[in-house]
DNA sequence: AATCATTTTTTAAATGTTCATTTAATTTTT
DNA sequence: AAAAATTAAATGAACATTTAAAAAATGATT
C-alpha cells in the first residue's frame, strides 16, 4: 500500500518511546539509549530516523500539539453555543487522551526547556498564541471587553497550572473531575460578569 | 565580628550567581564554570563550599523558599481580617522581590526537575503542602466547606500558572498588575459563594 | 521459485566532546 | 607559621554522534 511504511512506523514508535522514557527519566536526563531501549532498538537508529536527539524531542512535541489541535477541533465541531465553544478548549486539554502524567510531564518539561532552544521556543510561541486567540474569540460573545483580557489570563493561567500539577502527581488523575472544576471556574467567570452588568 | 564571615559571603554570592546563570542558560545546561564566572570565581570553589552542583541548586532553592516564607509572614503580620490573610498569599508570591523572570524561571525549572531527584522532590513536597495548608486555613472562614477544596485548587493552579507564564516572558512584568488580577479572581471566588448562599 | 545484486535498516564499536569532580599546589588571610 | 581559600590542571565518566560493517528486505532475472 504505502511506500514509506517502515519509516512511518518507526517515527511513531520512537515518539511514543520518547514520551515514555522522558516521563521516567526527565527531559534532560533521558538518554538516546534509554529511549531506544523502550522499543528494543538502538540509539544509532534514532539518529538514522531523526538526525539528532533534539530533533526527536522536537518532533515528539509537534506530535502532542497535533493531537491537541485535532482533539480541540472535534469538540468545537459539536459545540452548539458560545459557552460550549469556550468549554471545548478545556475539554480538549482535559481529554483522557491527553490528561495523563506522561503527557503533562513531557509538556511541562518542554515548557521549561523552551526558552533555551530556538527550535522549541518557536513551537511554544505558536501554541501559546493559538490558545490565546481561541480564548479571546470564545470569550468575545460572553464577556464585555473591559474584563475580557483579565478573564482570559485567569483561565489560561489556571489551565497551565492544572497541567503543572498533573505533571507532578504520580497517581493517575480523573479527567472528569478536572473538567468539572474547570467548568466551575468558567461559571464563576461568566456569572461575575453578568453580576457586574446588572 | 562573625567568625564564619567569608563562608557566608560566598554562600550568598554563589546562590545569586546560580540564579543568574540558570536564568541565562537553563537549569540543566548551565555549567559550574558559568555559575562561577558570574562572580569571577572558579568552578572548583563551588565544590569547596557546596560539595557538588546538585547541592548548590538545592541550597539555591531553599534560599528562594526561605525568602518566600519570610515575605509571606510579613504580609500576614499586617493582615487585619480573613480576606487580608488570603490576599497575603498572593501578595507574597507576587512581591517584587520575587516576581521576576529570574526567580520564576528558576522555580519552574526546579519544579520540572523535582520529580527526578529525591532531594529536590522533598523540598517541593514540603513547599506544596505548606502553601496548600495556608490556602485551606485562609479559605476556611470565607468559603463554605463543600466548595472550599475546589476553590483552593482553582486559586493554587492559577498561582502556579501565572509563575509559569512569567518564567517564559523575557520582558519584565508589573507585579502590581498581577496582584490586581489575582485580587479580581479572589473577588470572583468569594462573591460566587455569597451568591450561592443567598 | 531460486539466485543474487541493490537498497534499506540496524547495530557494535569508535570518536570526540563536554562537563563535574578531584588533586595537588599556590595564594591569601589569620 | 598555620589555616583557609582559591585555582590550574588532571581525571574520568557519560553521552550524542559518526562510521563502517552486518543483516534484512526488495526486486529484478532466470
Amino acid at each position: 500500500m504505502t511506500r514509506k511504511k517502515i519509516r512511518d512506523i518507526r517515527h511513531e514508535e520512537f515518539i511514543v518511546a520518547a514520551l515514555e522514557a522522558t516521563h521516567k527519566r526527565g527531559f534532560h536526563a533521558v538518554t538516546m539509549s534509554e529511549i531506544a531501549a523502550e522499543i528494543g532498538a538502538t540509539a544509532a537508529s534514532i539518529n538514522y530516523y531523526f538526525g539528532s536527539k533534539d530533533q526527536l524531542m522536537f518532533e515528539t512535541m509537534r506530535h502532542l500539539l497535533r493531537i491537541l489541535g485535532a482533539t480541540h477541533k472535534q469538540y468545537l465541531d459539536v459545540a452548539l453555543d458560545p459557552k460550549d465553544r469556550l468549554h471545548a478548549i478545556f475539554d480538549a486539554h482535559f481529554d483522557p487522551r491527553f490528561f495523563t502524567p506522561q503527557h503533562c510531564s513531557f509538556w511541562v518539561q518542554f515548557w521549561s526547556a523552551a526558552p533555551y532552544s530556538a527550535h522549541l521556543e518557536r513551537l511554544h510561541r505558536i501554541n501559546q498564541s493559538r490558545v490565546k486567540s481561541h480564548f479571546r474569540a470564545e470569550l468575545a460573545p460572553l464577556v464585555p471587553a473591559p474584563f475580557r483580557e483579565t478573564m482570559r489570563r485567569i483561565l489560561q493561567s489556571y489551565l497551565d497550572g492544572v497541567w503543572l500539577s498533573i505533571a507532578q502527581a504520580d497517581r493517575d488523575i480523573d479527567p472528569r473531575h478536572a473538567l468539572q472544576e474547570a467548568h466551575a471556574l468558567i461559571e464563576l467567570v461568566l456569572s461575575a460578569e453578568v453580576g457586574r452588568s446588572n
